[in-house]
DNA sequence: CTGAAAGCGCTAACAT
DNA sequence: ATGTTAGCGCTTTCAG
């Protein structure tokens, strides 16, 4: 065991290349406007190695005034496959303009957001979907930008979804729409959403709005319902998500209906495991490594005092047709 | 729009409440050893509201010397609903004690570990499975503690979660195993991990290895591969996770084959939808939830100089026994 | 081209 | 019980 070995510092740094604490300053950060030689660059950054030397992130954005660490606001719900890709792409489009990214998963008691950012001083945070009005003040009294995934339309990405699927399903000229409910409460809020935008679709085709059904993960809860709306002349259902939906399918084949001649099903989110349904489902799909990158071009942007007024970035939200519709 | 309106600091609340910037310091933190009058502290808290007063992480960790900051890795392919409730839990109970977590999404390029780290000031980093060293050794450099979930066998997690898959099976009569691998690239290292765990309890009872194929989330190949297993007289696979173990066993549906009587499958991870499976899938759970409570003792355990000794917690994974076994 | 000096906002001795 | 005084490690004028 190594004794406790305290950390290096900039001044360590600095006494090691024989240079002042501004010069190693200078050449971390490529500050523009300073000629340093190639010399002593080499000497800084070989002092820096040898030191194993990071800079203290609390003590640049004190001095700084700014940190580079942005906030990535996750609803805790949304965690899937999907959110993994955007989340690295995102990660990787800041990574390139200097910045870090660490996430907070939302909806969770303890620390609120403005908390969290707070405590990281983090200098922007980004959400994909928009935040309360409280929370985003908060937000920015704390000293941060606020970036968003925003609909050009300026319809919530959720409530969109909604409206695709029901689009798609009464361009296929269905007239009685179902829709699937999460059976998680913390869902609800999103399900809510989606759901309007189902019934919102409904109303502009004069449809009836969708007969909307309580589900669980569970095959016979799933058969039951799955009569329920054959009984209610429903021919096709909305689900929350993949999830649902598969299990829907899946209820559906026990109650020994088929998809989608019988019921034809369209999920959200385009989870791996949909193209392995049976049948494959139909379900909206993002393309989240293209917002991941806007959003973080938004987020340079933003940074740079470049406010832009037009929405950064749409999820840009779109149907994939399979067998199960 | 508001003018910019400069971030309330400290000394604000202080002129705001007629005291000095330590006795702020000292009512928001409880400092020990203080006897604060309430009529100061009302006070003092009082223009902390008025004020939307947050103090500024940076400051503090740089004048404490240490952040109130936990960051977790995930390793990117673990992202599901069961982290997210480990997570969850992990991130209340450190609420609890006063720390913050945010979590980076390991594996994708950009920011490493450590880079996040020292960015953040964290003073603690989390993970689930043991770093690798030099990931370990710069971490610590940056001054945080590390924190795993260790078995108490010493087993890393994912080798145990194969060998119970195996021993499960193996405990019900079948004598030759196959394994299912996940198709994607970065899934292969635990993949391998876990399929070790499959060939050490093979090699335990005198069985041959786990004949593994590669797999895909498509029933077409799902299907072949389970007429594969058969014609080598395998009567019980092993999957990656559940998802590979949902997508083969709606494989087997289409080749005609039955669970368990054909071929028996057990999944990884307990995802809700193993139970809305067809028929359901047995798999391996762990008590996330209890992980993510033990899991943010040990980090105050570190924190407060008391480095366990001992493992601090078990991911305790178990099997869930259900139809498809 | 490089260094000296002044803080950033907060905490922690040390007074009082 | 509260204020004074130093810094924490870094960036950033401003001189040289």
């Amino acid at each position: 065991m190594t004794p406790p070995a305290k950390r290096a510092t900039s001044a360590d740094v600095a006494r090691a290349a024989g240079v002042s604490a501004t010069t190693v300053s200078y050449v971390l950060n490529d500050t523009p406007g300073q000629s340093i030689p190639e010399e002593t660059r080499r000497r800084v950054l070989e002092a820096v190695r040898q030191l194993g030397y990071r800079p203290r992130g609390s003590a640049r954005s004190l001095a700084a005034g700014r940190s580079d660490v942005v906030l990535l606001s996750i609803p805790h719900l949304s965690i899937g496959p999907g959110i993994t890709r955007f989340v690295e792409q995102f990660a990787t489009s800041l990574a390139q303009a200097g910045l870090t990214l660490v996430t907070h998963l939302a909806g969770a008691p303890g620390r609120s957001l403005p908390d969290v950012c707070a405590a990281i001083d983090a200098s922007v945070v980004a959400s994909l979907d928009p935040l309360d009005d409280d929370t985003a003040q908060a937000l920015r009294r704390a000293g941060a930008d606020l970036v968003f995934t925003t609909e050009v339309e300026a319809h919530p990405t959720m409530r969109r979804m909604g409206r695709l699927q029901a689009e798609h399903l009464i361009d296929l000229g269905h007239r009685r729409l179902g829709y699937a409910m999460p059976e998680h409460p913390l869902l609800r809020r999103i399900a809510d959403d989606r759901m309007r935008g189902v019934a919102e679709a409904c109303a502009h085709a004069g449809l009836e709005p969708p007969l909307a059904l309580d589900t669980k993960l569970d095959t016979a809860v799933m058969a039951r319902a799955a009569r329920r709306w054959r009984r209610e002349s429903v021919t096709a259902v909305c689900a929350y998500n993949d999830e649902v939906a598969i299990a829907l399918l899946t209820g559906m084949r026990r109650a020994r209906l088929t998809a989608p001649g019988d019921l034809a099903v369209v999920g959200a989110d385009d989870i791996p495991l949909a193209q392995a349904a049976e049948p494959p489902l139909s379900t909206i799909a993002f393309d989240l490594e293209k917002v991941g990158r806007s959003l973080a071009d938004a987020v340079v942007a933003s940074l740079s005092g470049r406010k832009p007024r037009l929405p950064p970035t749409s999820m840009d939200p779109h149907v994939v047709h399979r067998a199960s519709t």
